[in-house]
DNA sequence: GCAAAAGTGTTGGTTGTACACCCATGG
DNA sequence: CCATGGGTGTACAACCAACACTTTTGC
């Protein structure tokens, strides 16, 4: 992969072609060793020179907010393909100096395994971080940041999400650590696996894990149209 | 109340001071005689002039996102002091004809008092209609709709929102009927009353129905206080 | 007294929680 | 053979759905 530097994720001058008054933000979660990380990018330029916010960028005239959502997480880390929701506007009059800037956030679940791609695209200037260590962010990043967490934990509880946080193939233990970390409580083995097991979200691979110092888990995957097809039926998710 | 009129609930031409590339729509829910209603505005001037959309206008440079729904929804209802919330950013490109514009959606719940102030406002160019009627609106806004009704349904399970649609002071049934409106179930008398009493937020206003041809029900209303005191606690609501 | 809704009680099944226990694997 | 996590079984408590039943009010 080829790393095109865009060391400036907000710009001071806006560029021809894109409208003025709407940015993007894309808050990043990731998941490294049971801890919940968040992707912040550098200032390059301007009053907030050297400050850390959410990556973000402008929206061109002939893409929707979702494409544009999605074109800049891929500029920005290299990141494609992955879970991308929006999260709401944020319009607050003085939320960005100078001009009347207001933004669309989203909000992106990274899955293990491009975990180190998206940290090494742009080197220096974007790092993931710890998310109690993440606040003191530019313009309102902090609100965004926190609404968005919110936004998470919820959504962890009421849809099957935790999967794009975590390799195509992962164990129980994996998918019962993702829900510990988000919403920092402790969970019973044994209850766990049977709720998730009995909802039937969980293709088995057939597949156990490799060289571990202990019995091999099984391997799952989760899938979307299983689920698609449940929901239809009126299934709800609930964890 | 004075009742400007606001015929152009989507400008052809915009306001200078205004934002140009943003727009404010309104999904408006309320309640009547057990159906979910929602009220919609005859647009005026421009390709669209006789149809039906939702009511909306432009932000102004001065204010932000929540002010100027409330504000709209002030000038275009007459409605005052309701439960407004943001939906979520829409930015199809071809979703406006012409030039491109990213509206931000707010959805509103309407207590029954209000309800009749509202319809009356602007008198024929704006109405309410049922949910399943309402189809057929102008740009996106069929979208906005289904997208604000599944945020309602969701809502109303994990938020005590249901008040809102109904007057300050309420009865158990009554509540009971929100519920089974807008999630089209039949919930069960006793259990509901019980569940819901449980919780502690309905606080007793030691008053009765009035001339009612039946047992007279006890009177409740909701004190948002307690609800935000329980939460702090690690309460969550459920329905 | 009858209709209609308010409100209470009871019961049986389901679900959730806590925890004891055995199994596999590498060091 | 021990540490570590994988995985199964079970028993008690809490909860929920269904429905029978009594109460109050206007006509």
């Amino acid at each position: 992969m080829k790393a095109h530097r865009h060391t400036a994720h907000h710009l001071s001058e806006i560029p021809p072609g894109t409208i003025e008054a709407i940015s993007i933000d894309c808050l990043i979660f990731g998941l490294n060793h049971g801890e919940l990380k968040v992707l912040l990018a550098k200032h390059a330029e301007g009053i907030s020179e050297g400050k850390w916010g959410l990556p973000g960028g402008w929206v061109q005239e002939d893409e929707s907010l979702d494409t544009a959502a999605a074109r800049l997480l891929k500029e920005l880390t290299g990141l494609d393909n992955v879970f991308l929701e929006q999260l709401r506007a944020f319009g607050r009059v003085d939320r960005f100096p100078g001009t009347r800037v207001i933004t669309v956030a989203y909000y992106a679940l990274v899955n293990q395994e491009d975990y180190h791609v998206a940290a090494g695209f742009s080197a220096s200037d974007v790092m993931w971080r710890n998310l109690e260590d993440a606040h003191g962010l530019i313009y309102d990043h902090d609100e965004i940041m926190d609404f968005g967490f919110d936004r998470l934990k919820h959504k962890l509880k009421h849809e099957p999400v935790g999967f794009n946080l975590l390799p195509e193939k992962f164990t129980l233990l994996q998918l019962q650590e993702v829900y510990e970390a988000i919403l920092s409580v402790r969970l019973d083995k044994p209850n766990f696996r049977r709720k998730m097991m009995k909802m039937g979200l969980l293709i088995p691979c057939n597949e156990k894990q490799k060289n571990v110092a202990h019995r091999a888990a099984a391997l799952y995957r989760f899938d979307p149209i299983v689920y698609e097809k449940l929901k239809d039926q009126g299934f709800v998710f609930e964890m």
